[in-house]
DNA sequence: ATTTTCAGTGTAACCGATACCAGGTGAAAA
DNA sequence: TTTTCACCTGGTATCGGTTACACTGAAAAT
């Protein structure tokens, strides 16, 4: 079926294209009569204009690109969800791309994006060093970055939380709570939410004047697998910690499941504190003790910034950090001994 | 950051634009010496096309629309997980667009896919009477429907599995362990996921010589909660049924863990069974016993066939219904009674 | 009465590619 | 020596819009 172009609608009108196209732009200098008979065969002919002839011209095409390691965990898809309900409200349209986390992938999207186009792109999963970063940034489209930094983070729009803050908050209500042996159960090492989350944690044990014992630092990977298989050891140990600050949820599920599959008791026996809050730590048999980085609100927060900085053409870059929040639910108590 | 246009590289090449657009194309009747230095120059200036520009053109972009209820479902996620990666593996963009389950939010985004001239939409919410899918059958882009089927579904390009054969092995399956009492958890009920595994499920119980009694059939809407509350009500009614077909694994979960809170031993006092097999289905805490869609593959598949289609100019619609699997885990076992 | 202003419209160039047609070249065939 | 023809290459229209500029005629200003 032939589309309909501003040319039919011109002829049908008996006026020039411009005219049809200043009432497209909601132009001032448009007599009324002519823009009410062009808007009428407009509705007739259910005409919409060509986005890429337009888009040829504006250099956009009314569309981001969000960059995700995998839409599949309910973090990402959490933030894609809040970022693309604010692209709804101001009419453009996302563009979703998997990483996988590899380097080699993500530079690819952003070359395939970037001859899109695209007004902007957001990233939710750099890495510290991160070349597809680098590669978008050379290309002069505004960029955003959502939940985690590069290593120079100078100049990148932002919206993160406070990662430091929230491992700080978890740990210091562990210690609230009586808690002396307090292990870490870390995410991929060389991560930026890893090593803020880490800082929490050290700077909340410091300041309660307790030692950050080597033996109770485990490193993991942010999933629940390994998670699980760390717990069985975390709980077989001799001087085992009463309570963990994983670096996130699925850890920290991980572990509870460990805790069940061993018979330990949670949270008598063994106090548990996760990180971010996904919508499966409230679950009825969960019920986990979590830092919430209210993550939908982040994406669409994010979202609603690069889109008005658009519509602003502002460039001074904007970065904002957000307060975490502490949700007590019942993974932790006061531990056993004291 | 001026970008690099045909023309650039034409002119330093002291070429024609046509001749470096043969480049680009690959055409034979290019001299191999002007090729190469074409491409030299093209690397140099790290040149790629305005994909634009060339859509208008070729009234196509390279770009799939996928069109889900909302992402933040671990269905819709792993299902958009499969097509993108195959969109990628094309060359592919992707649109997501999420409708919330809205016919006038469906209908927008439509729009706007057609307006970006997209190469095809898939469609993995649609409902029964769907205008959105109306509209875009109108524009005359290629379609794919996945995971469900309208009322009408002659003429459209399909892949499903077959929940009747779904619902018929889950039900089977109680029956084949000595269930007599088998109760039904819907989903939304005029959904066709709904009907046609609920279909299976009467079947099942015909062939056995069970009757079907209405007060085992419960109305859920697919969601925990609503599980979750119907589930109470299940385990407290007298004449309790021993097992439940679960519209879906979000339902069965809800009622699993309504049978913990009122202590009911899963399987021994209930078993349940569920369809889909989400991810959270497999972890070690819950390990239902369910019915698997392999999501990720039909998404994959999907998009594979679609793509095709579109490379092929293929016109014949292709209608794809695969089997479903059983997958036995740890929530269904013989009745106590028997 | 003459000039200025400006609302309202058309013309044509342009965005960055593709595609068709035609022209030029040189080697092989006549 | 001329013709033929395959092989390259350039010119130009085109896709569907936007926009700078020019033009018209009537109202406002002088």
């Amino acid at each position: 079926m032939k589309r309909i172009t501003i040319e039919d609608i011109a002829r049908e009108c008996n006026v020039s294209k411009s005219t049809v196209s200043r009432v497209l732009n909601n132009s001032p200098h448009v007599k009324s009569s002519t823009r009410k008979k062009v808007l009428e065969v407009m509705k007739k002919y259910n005409y919409t204009p060509n986005i890429l002839a337009r888009g040829l011209i504006a250099k956009k095409i009314g569309a981001l690109g969000v960059i995700v390691s995998d839409i599949t965990n309910p973090f990402h898809s959490l933030l894609v969800r809040g970022i693309g309900d604010i692209c709804r409200t101001y009419g453009y349209s996302l563009f979703l791309c998997n990483t996988d986390g590899r380097v080699d992938e993500e530079i690819k999207h952003v070359r395939s994006l970037i001859q899109r186009s695209v007004d902007g792109i957001i990233f939710a999963s750099i890495k510290l060093k991160d070349e597809g970063l680098e590669e978008a940034k050379k290309s002069g489209i505004p960029i955003l970055l959502v939940g985690r930094l590069p290593e120079k983070e100078e100049g990148f729009n932002y919206v993160i939380v406070d990662n430091e803050l929230g491992g700080y908050m978890a740990v210091n209500y562990l210690i609230s709570l009586g808690h002396r042996k307090i292990a870490y159960l870390s995410g991929p090492w060389d991560t930026w939410p890893n090593i803020r989350r880490f800082e929490g944690y050290k700077r909340a044990l410091e300041e309660a004047g307790l030692s950050i014992d080597k033996k109770y630092i485990f490193k993991g990977d942010f999933t629940l697998d390994t998670a699980y298989s760390i717990g069985t050891k975390i709980l077989m140990m001799r001087d085992r910690p009463t309570s963990v600050f994983c670096a996130n949820d699925m850890s920290a599920i991980g572990l509870l499941e460990a805790c069940m599959e061993l018979g330990v008791k949670v949270p008598e026996e063994m106090s548990i504190i996760g990180f971010d809050d996904i919508p499966l730590s409230s679950f009825r048999t969960i019920q986990l003790t979590t830092v919430s980085q209210s993550i939908y609100d982040q994406g669409a927060l994010a979202g609603k910034i690069l889109l008005e900085k658009l519509q602003n053409e502002d460039n001074t870059p904007t970065q904002l950090t957000l307060p975490p929040k502490l949700i007590i639910r019942k993974t932790c108590a006061p531990p056993k001994e004291v």
